[in-house]
DNA sequence: GTCTATACGATGATAGAC
DNA sequence: GTCTATCATCGTATAGAC
């Protein structure tokens, strides 16, 4: 349990998210697994209970850090406009929300684990899964959301939920599916740098989200 | 095989589909399933080949006839600009694109499917799956991106790619989890009606794509 | 061609000895 | 905490009846 610690546990955990990653949840046994990281086969119930309760031990110490990043980052913009009397600037919100995220592709077996994140909603009703990950992000919104309206205090409360909604819609996708971004760019060559990334992703969901506050098209049918 | 064929083939199909739905892949057994719906246990993997094929199989009847709506419309659209000159609009492009999902949930069957369908980054690597769905885009890929090419000529093809990109996105998180967007409002009522859905998801999207052309925001860092 | 009964190997989980 | 042995259940394969 300590950190620097290469006990069952944690050595289980590490070997889990590789493998799991890199062969998928249904595919890795844990009998490949357990032999892979050098322990008991029975190990693995003993100290998590389940296989899927492991993948959410998986996912939850990836998840930890990268939610507090992100809470960190809203509370300094936060501060930082209230100093100055204005409010926190959309784009600042976004990269709050959005960087930790494409910063974990640049960790040792993050990128693999990024994948493995967005394929999460498979299998059984992932109940559990989607249980913890909400739970784990309700520090965030709690912080976001009060943020956003002092941005965008022309929006109502669901008009702006719903745009936050797709927001992160756009993110998920994005890590999930470099391969279809590709595939919809027909053999071209297509610029997939992080920061690149990023900005452009800022860029469309904060427009997204001004939606009809700068300059209103006209309604047709 | 004929559309009011009871046979085992369509029976499979229509309990596979209604099960998958409800209770996942993983959890619903060949065994249940066979039983559900009145057959051999065998059966299956006569007609199908292997459980995954069959899921497949389930995604494929769905998504043709969604997709066949999907290159009408568009069809339409670029036909009718075309006569009077001008470019067919976003909004129009963008209705064409997500419409055909979110009706499919009021389908019988359609809205357990479509939550199914946004499960679809599961297990293995589904590259099987991820094939299939990308083939049968194909066809809707190839005539939007020239339409959206006319719209907004003023985006490079990268930039265009990725606003796309995002915008399937964010359609793809509305179908996968109200449950999330329910969450994020932490318990109070939230508009769900599908058109006025469909209208937020076009106008996010329709500004996102837009963004930069009809007003700048003064850059940050 | 279609369907059935049955068997096989592998899996996740568990009980109990140490 | 760790191990071995064992269990029910899974997806799949096949042999043979209609």
């Amino acid at each position: 349990m300590t950190p620097l610690d290469p006990s069952t546990k944690t050595q289980i955990l590490d070997v889990a998210e590789r493998l799991f990653a890199e062969q998928g949840f249904a595919a890795t046994s844990l009998r490949a697994l357990t032999a892979a990281a050098g322990v008991n086969l029975a190990a693995v119930n003993y100290h998590f209970g389940s296989k899927e309760a492991l993948l959410l031990a998986v996912f939850d110490r990836r998840l930890r850090p990268l939610n507090e990043r992100r809470i960190a980052s809203i509370d300094a913009l936060v501060r930082q406009a209230a100093a100055t009397g204005l409010a926190p600037s959309l784009e600042g919100l976004l990269d709050t929300l959005f960087r930790p995220v494409l910063e974990m592709t640049a960790e040792p077996g993050g990128e693999a684990c990024a994948r493995l994140f967005a394929r999460v909603h498979l299998e059984t009703e992932a109940e559990a899964l989607e249980s913890m990950f909400l739970t784990q992000f309700c520090a965030v919104r709690d912080r976001m959301l009060p943020a956003l309206k002092q941005t965008l205090p022309e929006l109502d409360e669901d008009e702006l939920l719903w745009r936050l909604h797709f927001a992160i819609g756009a993110l998920a996708h994005t890590m999930q599916s470099t391969i279809r971004l590709k595939w919809l760019a027909r053999g071209r060559a297509i610029e997939t740098d992080r920061e690149t990334t990023l900005r452009r992703l800022i860029e469309f969901c904060a427009a997204g989200m001004r939606a009809g506050a700068p300059s209103r098209p006209p309604e047709g049918t």
